[in-house]
DNA sequence: GCTTGACTTAGAGTACACTCCAGATATTAC
DNA sequence: GTAATATCTGGAGTGTACTCTAAGTCAAGC
């Protein structure tokens, strides 16, 4: 698979695509002979495992220490575990305060059409 | 209330305090004589409103809108209910999309958990 | 009266995460 | 064979959101 067809395929430009990999949060992409790249799937599988993490706002920075210990081996799976259960910790703690500020913004829109139909009901009288 | 005083309660820099108000994400805040600000409690509504959808994501183009909108009185209510619909909805959105990859940590987790414990045993064996 | 410390401003600097550019090379279409 | 298109690299540039600096003002304590 090209380049362009990744990018395609996970709408990520071309250039985050070399950039995700030059900053090591993808493993080295397989290339051809001639040095361009020909992801696999299991290349593919780490650009939408990246992608999704850094969806969910994860850092480029803890990123690239886990794929870091990843490439080390077995011997950093308690390494791996860790950082894993500290980012699903802030994450769940991102969520619960997303979740609050919905309910806020929510409660606000509730507001905002009632002052809209008593506003309504003023210009008819 | 000082700005030293508005950063210790909400735990917001007095550079971003400043910042805040400079870009527009606060209607300007009350001074004294001397031009120091003096943050009344309806200032300090704004901030802990400000730093609440700050953390949920919003932009900082999004709130100086809303709160040009807001000094631009009653006839901005529909369009100020329409910003904050919009937003809500995005924020709906990144909270699945979180949620989703929430479950998917949690997931890769276990499968560490099995992999730990794996090796554990071959280690005793 | 003078130092200390909190405040003021405008504007420069920083961190993060891309995004773009220049110049080179390689493949495809005509 | 040559023009167009896609890829490559290193490195510069951009947008967002702060964060820091310099130079100045002011009030309180010694």
């Amino acid at each position: 698979m090209t380049i362009a067809e990744v990018s395609k395929k996970y709408g990520l430009s071309v250039d985050t695509l070399r950039y995700y990999e030059k900053a090591g949060l993808i493993p080295p992409v397989n290339r051809k002979e001639n040095g361009i790249r020909d992801y696999t799937e299991q290349d593919c599988g780490w650009v939408e495992f990246i992608k999704c993490m850094r969806a969910a706002g994860l850092s480029i920075e803890v990123l690239r220490q886990y794929i870091e210990l990843y490439a080390r081996g077995n011997r950093t799976l308690q390494k791996r575990k860790s950082l894993l259960v500290a980012e699903r910790d802030r994450l769940k703690e991102r969520i619960g305060q997303m979740q609050q500020t919905l309910k806020r913004l929510n409660y606000k829109i509730s507001v905002y059409e009632q002052k809209i139909t008593a506003c309504e009901k003023k210009l008819l009288k």
